[in-house]
DNA sequence: TATTGTTATACTCTATAACTATA
DNA sequence: TATAGTTATAGAGTATAACAATA
C-alpha cells in the first residue's frame, strides 16, 4: 500500500483537511464550502445548477448545501431577472464579511502545508497532481 | 484557485476516487473499505479499536464499517483468544476470494492513474505528497 | 419537450456521549 | 479505573427518481 499513489493522495487529503479545519476555526467550514463561496464570490449571480456543474455535484444535492450556507447567513437566493426558474447566488454582507476573514485563514493554511516545499517542489506537485486528474 | 495545494489535492482526489469506483465495479467498494480488507488480511486478529487507530477513525464508526463488510460476507468477527471484549477480525473465505480479484483491478487502476508518469515521476509525487501529509 | 429547483428516499462516512461487559 | 464494542443521535455529503413551474 505505502508505495501507491492513490494511497498516498488519500493520506495526504485527509491530513490536509484535518489542517483546513484547524485554520479556519471557529468558522467550522469545509473545503468544499469554501470552495462554494469564492464561486458565487467570482461569479455574481450564478445558478444552483451551473454551481453544481462547476463542482461536479449533482443539482439535487446543491439544494441542501445551498440551504446550509444560506441558513448560516452566508448566501442569498435572488430571484433571476432573466429565468424565472432558477436563482441568482450571491454572498450576503455577512458572507462577504466571513471570506475575507477566511482568505487569510487559508492562505497561512496553504503556506502551512507547503511548508517543506520550496516553490520549485510546489509547482511540480501541483503539476504531478493535475496530469493525474487528467490519466483517469 | 488553481495556483493552491489543497484545491488541486481535492480534483485530483476526487477524479482518483471515481476511477477506483470504475476499476474495482462490479464489487460496489470504496477506497477506504478496500483499505480496511487489506489491512485485516495483513494483520490477523485485528481488533476494532487497532483497526480504527491504523485508519484514523473512531472505534464507534469501525462499529458500522465491519457490520457491512460482515454483512456482505467478507469479513468474520471471530472471538478474540485472549480478551473477551475484543473480536479478532478476520477475512472470511468470500472475502479472501474478493481481496485476490481486486488486486489486479486496483493495480490496473493505479496504472491508469499514473500512465502520464514515469517512474521518476511517480516517486517524486509520492515523496511530495508524504510530506504535505507530514507538514500539517 | 427540456430545464430548474425541489422533495422523498437511501446510502456512506464521520463524530460525541452514554451504556454493558470485561480487564 | 480503564478499555472494547455498541447504541443513540446528529450532521455532512452524495445519488436517483419523480414532481411542479417555467422555458
Amino acid at each position: 500500500m505505502p508505495e501507491l499513489v492513490g494511497y498516498n493522495l488519500r493520506k495526504a487529503q485527509i491530513a490536509v483537511f484535518q489542517n483546513f479545519q484547524n485554520a479556519v476555526a471557529p468558522h467550522d467550514i469545509t473545503p468544499g464550502q469554501f470552495g462554494v463561496l469564492i464561486l458565487i464570490r467570482e461569479n455574481h449571480g450564478l445558478s444552483q445548477s451551473e454551481l453544481g456543474n462547476a463542482v461536479g455535484i449533482d443539482r439535487s444535492t446543491m439544494v441542501a448545501v445551498i440551504d446550509r450556507l444560506e441558513s448560516r447567513g452566508w448566501v442569498v437566493r435572488a430571484p433571476s431577472p432573466n429565468d424565472r426558474r432558477s436563482y441568482a447566488l450571491e454572498l450576503s454582507p455577512a458572507g462577504s464579511v466571513l471570506i475575507e476573514d477566511l482568505i487569510p485563514r487559508v492562505r497561512a493554511h496553504e503556506r502551512a502545508m507547503a511548508k517543506d516545499l520550496n516553490k520549485a517542489e510546489q509547482a511540480t506537485l501541483i503539476d504531478l497532481l493535475n496530469r493525474v486528474a487528467k490519466a483517469v
